[in-house]
DNA sequence: GTTAGCACTCGCCAAGCCGGAGTGCCAGAA
DNA sequence: TTCTGGCACTCCGGCTTGGCGAGTGCTAAC
């Protein structure tokens, strides 16, 4: 794609793309020359204003629906928007205390948190978000537990330093006695805690595994790949809320289109493709129309930012909506929730407490 | 409601509107007399037909749309079927066959088999369907853990009898030593493994907590609110899937209608309101329309079943689809899917193992 | 470079019309 | 009685037509 920066127009063209952009998103109808000199203080006729919305199409800003129609935004001209007319503020404080203060209600767990920040973000933007939980880079022991459910299932519980807690239901030939499953995990948490999932199986090739009795490998062995789980960042849980509200917007009026979104949700592979090409951007990232790699996703927009504790934890945190999309409120509510949520995680697993 | 099946009409009448309900809900148009003839074996005239539908529309069983239209069956006429016409057979051997091998391709993991059972029950019936994950009516501590996670914070992870985990952060005042946490933790689990919540509460109000030290009440305050909460039916998970296969169908074309669906779905508490009314309630149930009491979902119906273990834990199966449901295969399938889950809840958490 | 004026093009109803579908009813047959 | 053929009647849905209003592009003049 050419650089959208060095789009050659004058002032007045730029005004005039940046009202026609904010128009069309609050009114989801085509902006006509005349509604701009009405409604906007441009020193010019309409007839002026129409020989610059000639040329901005010929750039390919905007086009018109129809003839006799007004003007609307392309996929370029909201680009266009993003990058050079936009400013996004800062929430203002009072909304900025609301949602503070829903999250202060409620109590000290991530996957809470980030369910909650998706059904603010999506509340406060009146659109579908998504988050996903987040995830650590680097996943270490802590403890685990093996207990005995029944005579041939066993179930581990592993916790991380972190302190996400997973579990897995082992199945076993023999009967295990609680005694001796107690005292393996005893000897094997003061091995191994602290320990990455590498480290485990590099301490596992150095030690003579055997003694530890008969348990002792399949427990190493699921260990490692549940650690290994913990860290693989597509793995965690995605939550997403208020499909509803972009279902309202007139663009999904046609037929089909609603249970092509309604199946992207559900299916949710598409949140670990965005989740792979976010990898190493920074800041909040805006992807508009086709310019989504997903197909079922062109008639959409992404506002999206990471969110954690540098280099140790990390997470998504996005609005979905229809490409007519207020991004510059978008924009603000995303970063400001993902700096929120990257604050309370701060506080809430910073090593010093 | 007067009883549905004290409804004299004769038998030609029953097969009409058997006739009726079925070649409606297949190709959602009214069904008209000329239509009944030619496509079934009814050995009398249109005209005859014609008769015997009026008759039935007096009986508020089955309605015009408007004038030189077809008849369509109302919710009674609806009930009526259910309740006197159809045979729900067993599901072919091969369906069987082929649902039962996704399961065993799944690891071990209640939560992940009702997610499985929700996604393959929509598949399989083409509609909307939800599962609650089973709760069990009473949780027994089988062990907890304390961790120090940093110097104000501790982790709590819990682990019932049947094997389900949940954890809790805790925030504490003064720094809490991961010795002195141990030793308590020890100290409690021998004390208090295998009781319930109140049998937990009954021992703290016995015993002199005070030499515990500090952090016992608070650990023994938690433990209680987490086994009650894990008892609680409406507090589990609910899953839901396949809502784009109940939009694909023409009722809910009417604009307004989707949003209110997906409303339904995402706030989640008409299926406590749900849970809590089948309580009690044995075999598949069916929920035609206005029946439910939910406002929401007037235009929807609902086939659902309970699952579980006797007496020890229990969940709910069911799918959700437009009135114009094929109930039969509905009832069949929900039927067999939530044996089948009973069964695989039976092998994985019988005492006997 | 800007503007007034004007012809031109469409989309969007609303009205009117027509054909087809399906019924209800009736009188006569079994 | 119960059924049936016939027929008038109703109403929906689709199609066409015409008129209105919106908005533009162009041109000629400022």
């Amino acid at each position: 794609m050419d650089q959208i920066a060095d789009i050659k127009i004058t002032d007045r063209q730029r005004a005039i793309l940046g009202i026609i952009v904010e128009e069309y998103v609050s009114t989801a109808r085509p902006v006509a020359s005349e509604q701009i000199v009405n409604n906007y203080r441009v020193n010019v006729s309409s007839a002026t204003v129409r020989n610059d919305m000639a040329e901005l199409e010929r750039l390919g800003l905007i086009v018109q629906p129809h003839t006799s129609a007004g003007r609307i935004p392309t996929d370029r001209g909201y680009r266009y928007f993003v990058t050079n007319l936009m400013h996004p503020s800062a929430l203002p404080l009072d909304e900025q205390r609301k949602i503070r203060h829903q999250f202060h209600q409620v109590e000290l767990d991530a996957e809470e948190w980030v369910r909650l920040a998706a059904s603010v973000l999506s509340r406060t933007v009146h659109s579908a978000a998504v988050a996903t939980a987040p995830r650590s880079i680097e996943v270490r022991l802590k403890h685990f537990e093996l207990l005995s459910i029944s005579d041939t299932r066993l179930l581990l519980v592993l916790v991380g330093d972190e302190g996400s807690v997973t579990q897995q239901m082992l199945t076993v030939d023999e009967a295990a006695d609680q005694g001796e499953l107690s005292a393996l995990a005893l000897k094997l948490n003061n091995a191994l805690e602290g320990k990455t999932a590498p480290e485990i199986q590099a301490w596992e090739q150095a030690e003579d595994i055997a003694q530890l009795g008969e348990f002792a490998p399949m427990v190493l062995k699921t260990l490692t790949s549940m650690l290994g789980k913990l860290e693989r960042p597509e793995s965690g849980n995605v939550y997403h809320e208020g499909l509803s509200h972009i279902l309202e917007q007139p663009e999904f009026r046609v037929p089909g289109r609603m249970q092509q979104i309604i199946e992207l949700f559900e299916q949710g592979d598409v949140w670990s493709t965005l989740i792979t090409s976010m990898a190493g951007r920074e800041g909040v990232q805006v992807i508009i129309g086709e310019e989504g790699t997903a197909e079922g996703i062109a008639s959409c927009s992404v506002v999206i930012a990471r969110y954690g504790l540098e280099d140790r934890m990390t997470g998504l945190l996005g609005v979905v909506g229809p490409v007519r999309m207020p991004y510059s409120r978008s924009v603000s509510t995303v970063g400001y929730m993902s700096e929120l949520l990257s604050d309370l995680l701060q506080r809430a697993y910073s090593r010093e407490g």
